[in-house]
RNA sequence: GUGGGUGUAGCUCAGUUGGUAGAGCACCUGGUUGUGGCCCAGGUGGCCGUGGGUUCAAGUCCCAUCACUCACCCCA
């Protein structure tokens, strides 16, 4: 018979991998609830058109990395490719913004994006999100990267970068975008790669951050959008620097950084590691305070960030899994069921373990007792031994033991 | 979507100029050890990714295909 498999990009997390998420999910809860966050949780499948209109048309995302498919009506759904769509349409679903009002919420779980898997890259990968809506103050921004990196610290990863920027808002990005499309077309237009010729008419903006060598040197002296902004989102960025400076975060000014969703203005960031193969971000996230308003809901701004737990992952170290109390041998298919019995009136007393099955040696149990990390092995059955009675044996290096009665023990526990 | 690399035992890998397969670890059995860790002896286990082709003969050469992996691209 031939196997079925996994599809492609899709990964099964054995317990030692998995302890890895539990751990940065309970240290996000942890993290985020300190900052007033509440957790939320969306569906993973929406209707197309959100995506669309969030994300937007032109960019690679939308545009051929989505998990895209009818459903039995012929309604196009999406599988969410991001979190940030799905939050904003329960927000403004949920009807609960007032004006005036602060909004937040962190949430997390499985994203796909149908790409050609590497490392710190699969098709279905999973993300923790954190948004505000109703701040337009910068000190929204910078509580979201303040709790960013006390996340990230807590979880033990050092040897981080993080970069900001700020893009602008509608009133001076338009004027700085036609400064760029000017600067490119001083230059000779043969001289960039096909993707930038396109795209300096699309979106000016991702030319900047384009990797081919060339192209990177003839965007060396373009102007930068951070001599461009007007005077609000040049005080407003001035802002968040402040706080982070006086929260002692150590950051980089990146005015080449661009953000490959259309929905971001102003603060924008990355956090970046050198050792996750050729990926480099691990988190990044910014303002996006037309959003709400674009996708039929109130005038609300918003800002938030995602984090990839698959490259913080590849960061982390192993976790030990927690030794279990005890490890319960049986000796003898007779003595079985009373030993099921027995582990669970250990359990009810909060002790963790497991009972061999019967198969195999006693060689066999006993090297599986030493293997699981019990502190204690416990042995039931054998003609040696006499019924209602257990031995139980120190797995340290002295290895005591004594045979005694088993209500005896279990009364002493 | 485009490139490169790799597919041999449960795992990590050897396999020489083509002659129907090996090691270590793991596992199992026995011995020793107070019934476990160390040690000793033995043992189970491989359509050599799949399908074609060349050849007297293919793990080894050729073609195709699938899978995994790294990178481009893009992003978290």
């Amino acid at each position: 018979m031939a196997k079925v498999q996994k599809i492609k990009g899709f990964a099964d997390l054995f317990p030692d991998e998995a302890a890895k998420y539990t751990f940065m999910e309970s240290c996000a809860r942890e993290v985020f609830s300190r900052y007033g966050f509440g957790e939320l949780r969306t569906p993973i499948l929406e209707k197309t058109e959100l995506f669309q209109k969030s994300i937007g048309e032109d960019t690679d995302v939308v545009g051929k990395e989505m998990f895209t498919f009818p459903d039995r009506k012929d309604r196009s759904l999406t599988m969410r490719p991001e979190a940030t769509a799905g939050v904003v349409r329960a927000f403004i679903e949920s009807k609960i913004h007032q004006p005036g009002n602060v909004s937040k919420f962190f949430t997390f779980g499985p994203m796909f994006r149908y790409e050609r898997p590497q490392k710190g890259r699969q098709r279905q990968f999973h993300q923790i999100d954190a948004e505000i809506f109703g701040a337009d103050e910068p000190q929204a921004d910078a509580e979201l990267i303040l709790m960013l990196t006390s996340f990230l610290n807590r979880i033990g990863l050092k040897n981080l970068t993080v970069e900001i920027n700020s893009l602008g808002c509608h009133e001076c990005r338009p004027a700085y975008k036609q400064a760029l499309v000017d600067y490119y077309h001083s230059k000779d237009k043969a001289n960039f790669c096909e993707d930038c010729r396109r795209r300096m008419e699309t979106n000016p903006l991702r030319v900047l951050d384009c990797k081919v060598p060339t192209c990177k040197e003839l965007v060396q002296d373009a102007p930068v959008i951070t001599d461009h902004l007007c005077p609000d989102c040049e005080a407003h960025f001035a802002d968040v620097r402040a706080v982070l400076d006086g929260a002692k975060v150590a950051y980089t000014l990146n005015p080449r950084m661009v953000r490959g969703l259309d929905y971001y203005v102003r603060t924008c960031f990355e956090v970046t590691s050198n050792d996750i193969g050729s990926q480099t971000a691990v988190a990044g996230g910014g303002r996006y305070d037309g959003l709400v308003r674009n996708l039929g809901g109130p005038d609300c701004p918003g800002t938030g960030f995602a984090c990839g737990m698959e490259r913080l992952a590849l960061l982390l170290d192993d976790i030990a899994p927690e030794a279990p109390d005890f490890y319960l041998a049986v000796v003898d298919q007779e003595a079985s069921n009373e030993a099921m019995l027995f582990a669970q009136a250990l359990r009810k007393k909060g002790l963790s373990g497991e009972v061999s099955f019967a198969g195999g040696s006693m060689k066999s149990r006993m090297r599986a007792a030493n293997k699981s990390g019990a502190k204690t092995c416990l042995i039931m059955g054998g003609s040696e031994l006499a019924d209602e009675t257990i031995t139980v044996k120190d797995m340290a290096g002295n290895r005591e033991q004594e045979t005694l009665d088993r209500k005896l023990y279990l009364a002493s526990l």
